[in-house]
RNA sequence: GCCGAAGUGGUGGAACUGGCAGACACGCAGGUCUUAGGAACCUGUGCCUUCGGGCGUGGGGGUUCAAGUCCCCCCUUCGGCACCA
């Protein structure tokens, strides 16, 4: 493009502009200026008002690519509004330089991850500046720096404190690619989100977050978010949460003095239960089984264990199990049931036993008929239906069988009145509770992985878990340079002898660090904190300012981060507000989801060979030209098909509209008063609507607005009142202003054009004259039974009786009616006439 | 199976509380100016039409003077959860 020759005849400020001569002039401009800079002080003293606009930080494992350009384009569009809408607005950025991503694209190219994570940083960076977002580089660090790590570990150790972190021996995760353990989040359909490897399971002794402590509050803010944050996000974040209702029931099990206790959510259909099945890998079940049971229960086991999380959760094979061996007392019935153990009850859900009700639940059912158990009816099918084994809704036909004696009555009731009823009983008789369970798990938070904060607990053989104390923090990452950093599935910090071998803290003897890392997400589950006091090197941030600066006001971001980020990010906000250190509840007061782009309805994949680089993209047509193509494609949420867009086009409009700049023919500072008034009424229209497409969100439909704008200043220019009009250039004016929002160059180069300094990011949004937005006349539509007939003209006070004559004298609508009686006549002025005949 | 979102021209997408369906673009067609066009500008472009008009927002019903929008049923696509008892 910037060699493009001007040769047109006859109007000289045809010409195009040089893409890449624009980015170089106002790229040092900008720099020296600072215009983005977040002043705590503006906001503390309340000259400005805050706004607080966050967009996630990248992984230092590239270049950026569309992605980023995508979600900084769409997010930028909102601070740089805000800014002109005289916010002071926070918006910062910094790097995720932990975890899996940037480590394992750091051993692909054979590079020791501290030199690989850095100098992409620096490319990034780089980007980050050419593509000028509008961020607060003030601000920015590294959650690598030892600095910030400190902090985590901090913030780890006040976990513990609380109890909030913990360690236990549980079966976990594993992903034999990454040599890894992961948490329950990072596993998506059975295999490693990262590498897509299929996972399997180890038992470990592991680390935790008691996410679970937090579960109903985390399900309950979720209604507060809901009109603010994305639906798709929202809905995910229950459903992964994940709260059912139901009841404990004991059941007494010979030869055992504690009752063993099942979840169930119908415990109405107690009455159905013909066996108990435990979970196989649960330590109940090893606990329970006889000594006659005992090889059979084992070889089971064994059989499960080498199963992959895959096959186990496939729900369309066959059940099976074991028998036990021994009996259970139905606490309602006294009736004798046999207990069994399987591999599709889960150890780690409700108490890992349930009761089963072949009669009720289809699952049940399958194995009750494998195994030959009986089957009793708890519900009433419908009158057509044929077999056995219903297990559908409708009124329950609970009773106990012949010969036993119940005070429970609960035959014909609805399933919640039933429920109740049981549940009460069961209380009432000491055997049972009503319950809520909860599918969130703990969050696994180690990592046997080098690139991560390391967990600052130090293994003492005499005094057990001992926490690294505060002054003694950062725990640093050992350097290891020139050892082997791939993975191995145990942490490389194990082969540091000289970091692994300390003195307790408590009594001086010889100890172990742990040598795990944490998990990533750890790191960015507070990021957002340490933005409003990022060089505070006496604290991890600054509550005060944080309860200034917060919470988030807007938050950009993948939907891949739905159960993960984003929820861990909204536990650590109630964990750090109930130590104190903030007021908020909630971190992100608003959370918008982007798209991804796209190529040809696939997925951009080095393997399918379909990737569009975004440096291709930006050489061939300018930062401008690339960001409004993303702007203007589709809403924020919907995914952009590069192949469906045109940024040829983005550029074609962004000289035309350039273009206007150089025709302006009055000089700056002239009142638009005596300017066109047609033109003048769509400038300050387009204005009003373009704040309040920004403010929802609807970018595309702003740049569409825009566009108009553009279109008609050009035949205003042409064929209307002139270049020289006052309005032309109050309408240039607006259009550079709208445009800094989308189009940071060529806004600013019109902005020299039209005579004035830099920087129209800053200038101001423009005021509008609540007088231009007053329509001199408005379209009438004249339907005859619902069918347009006529249009007419009329001015926007006409009242009904004036409309609906005007409408009745008309030709056209004379010729509809055709004579007919006119039943009725609906008058909306000034809008519309529906005759009806 | 459970929960959620969405279906509009050849394409991406507009349409505020029910009130002119298809804004703005892409693409395509024609034109003006040019040595030239992958430049600029102008015009046209939902489908059908006997040029009166008729039909059109996934399909079928309904409410209403009026439905892309509200209600019921169905189909399809996408997303989340899932042997969670």
């Amino acid at each position: 493009m910037s060699e493009t020759q001007d040769h047109h005849q006859g109007n000289e400020d045809a010409a195009t502009y040089d893409v890449e001569a624009v980015q170089a002039k106002w790229q040092p401009v900008w720099e020296a200026l600072e215009p983005f800079r977040a002043d705590d002080e503006v906001v503390r003293s309340g000259a400005r008002e805050k706004k607080y606009a966050l967009t996630m930080f990248p992984y230092p494992s590239g270049d950026l690519h569309m992605g980023h350009a995508e979600v900084t384009a769409l997010h930028d569009v909102l601070a740089r509004y805000w800014w002109q809408r005289g916010y002071e607005v926070m918006n910062p950025m910094g790097w995720d330089s932990f975890g899996l991503p940037a480590e394992n694209a750091a051993i692909r190219n054979d590079a020791h991850p501290a030199d690989y994570t850095y100098g992409n940083i620096d490319t990034q960076l780089a980007s980050f500046k050419k593509y000028a977002v509008s961020f607060d580089w003030s601000r920015r660090f590294n959650t690598s720096d030892p600095e910030y790590y400190r902090w985590t570990q901090w913030l780890f150790l006040r976990m513990y404190e609380k109890g909030l972190a913990y360690r236990k021996n549980s079966p976990v995760n594993w992903c034999p690619n990454d040599q890894t353990v992961l948490a329950n989040e990072q596993v998506v359909d059975g295999a490693c989100e990262r590498c897509g490897a299929v996972v399997t399971k180890r038992e470990l002794t592991q680390w935790y977050f008691r996410t679970t402590a937090y579960a109903q509050e985390l399900l309950d803010s979720l209604d507060d978010l809901e009109p603010t944050w994305s639906t798709k996000v929202v809905n995910a974040q229950r459903n992964w949460i994940g709260r059912s209702e139901g009841a404990h029931v004991d059941f007494v099990v010979d030869g055992r003095d504690e009752p063993v206790t099942v979840y169930t959510t119908r415990p109405d259909t107690i009455f159905g239960t013909t066996f108990m099945v435990v979970a196989v890998d649960a330590a109940l079940a090893d606990e329970l089984v006889t000594d006659e049971q005992r090889a059979a229960f084992e070889a089971y086991r064994e059989e499960v264990r080498r199963e992959t999380e895959i096959e186990r959760l496939s729900t369309d094979r066959p059940k099976t199990g074991v028998d036990l061996g021994v009996t259970a007392t139905n606490p309602v019935t006294g009736q004798q049931i046999p207990v069994w153990a399987t591999d599709y009850v889960l150890a780690d859900y409700g108490t890992g036993a349930v009761m089963g009700v072949p009669g009720g639940d289809q699952r049940d059912f399958e194995f009750a008929t494998v195994m030959g158990l009986p089957i009793v009816r708890t519900t009433q099918p419908p009158a057509d239906f044929e077999g056995d084994s219903y297990s559908g809704e409708g009124p329950t036909i609970n009773s106990p069988a012949a010969g036993v004696e119940v005070a429970l009555d609960i035959n014909g009731l609805p399933v919640a009145e039933a429920k109740a009823r049981t549940i009460a009983f069961l209380d009432q008789q000491g055997t049972g509770r009503g319950t809520v369970n909860f599918r969130l798990r703990d969050w696994l938070l180690s990592r046997q992985r080098y690139l991560g904060a390391p967990i600052p607990i130090i293994h003492c053989p005499v005094d057990g878990e001992v926490p690294v104390p505060d002054d003694q923090l950062p725990v640093e990452l050992p350097a290891l340079r020139g050892a082997d950093l791939k993975p191995k599935g145990v942490s490389p910090l194990g082969g540091a002898d000289e970091w692994v071998n300390v003195s307790c803290p408590k009594c001086g003897g010889p100890a172990q660090r742990d040598t795990d890392t944490m998990d990533t997400f750890v790191d960015s589950s507070w990021y957002f904190l340490r933005y409003c006091s990022p060089h505070d090197h006496t604290q991890a941030f600054d509550s005060d300012l944080v309860n200034m600066w917060g919470p988030c006001d807007i938050y950009i971001g993948g939907d891949e981060h739905a159960v993960l980020h984003l929820l861990y990010a909204r536990f650590f906000t109630k964990a750090l507000r109930d130590m104190g250190l903030l007021s908020f509840d909630e971190p992100f007061s608003a959370y918008l989801s982007q798209g991804k782009v796209i190529n040809n309805g696939r997925k951009m994949s080095k393997s399918l060979g379909n990737g569009v680089s975004l440096g291709g993209q930006l050489a061939e047509f300018g930062v401008d030209a690339v960001r409004l193509t993303l702007v203007f494609a589709s809403p924020p949420e919907d995914n952009i098909d590069w192949a469906d867009v045109s940024p040829s086009g983005a550029l074609k409009f962004l000289q035309r509209a350039w273009r206007l700049s150089g025709d302006v023919a009055s000089a700056p500072g002239t009142s638009p008063d005596s300017g066109d008034i047609a033109l003048r009424k769509l400038t300050h229209k387009t204005v009003h609507e373009a704040g309040q497409l920004v403010e929802v969100h609807r970018f595309n439909v702003m740049v569409a607005r825009t566009m108009e704008l553009v279109n008609a200043t050009r035949k205003a220019i042409d064929s209307g009142c002139g270049p020289a009009d006052p309005a032309v250039r109050e309408a240039v004016e607006t259009v550079a202003i709208l445009l800094s929002l989308v189009a940071p160059y060529v806004a600013e180069e019109m902005w020299e054009r039209l005579g004035h300094e830099p920087t129209v990011a800053r200038v101001g949004w423009p005021v509008v004259d609540e007088a231009l937005l007053v329509q001199d006349s408005v379209t009438a539509v004249v339907q005859v039974k619902g069918k347009v007939r006529a249009r007419l003209e009329v001015s926007p006070d006409i009242s009904e009786a004036d409309l609906e004559a005007a409408a009745l004298a008309d030709e056209g609508v004379v010729r509809a009616i055709d004579g007919a009686a006119i039943r009725k006549v609906i008058v909306v002025a000034p809008k519309l006439v529906n005759i009806v005949t």
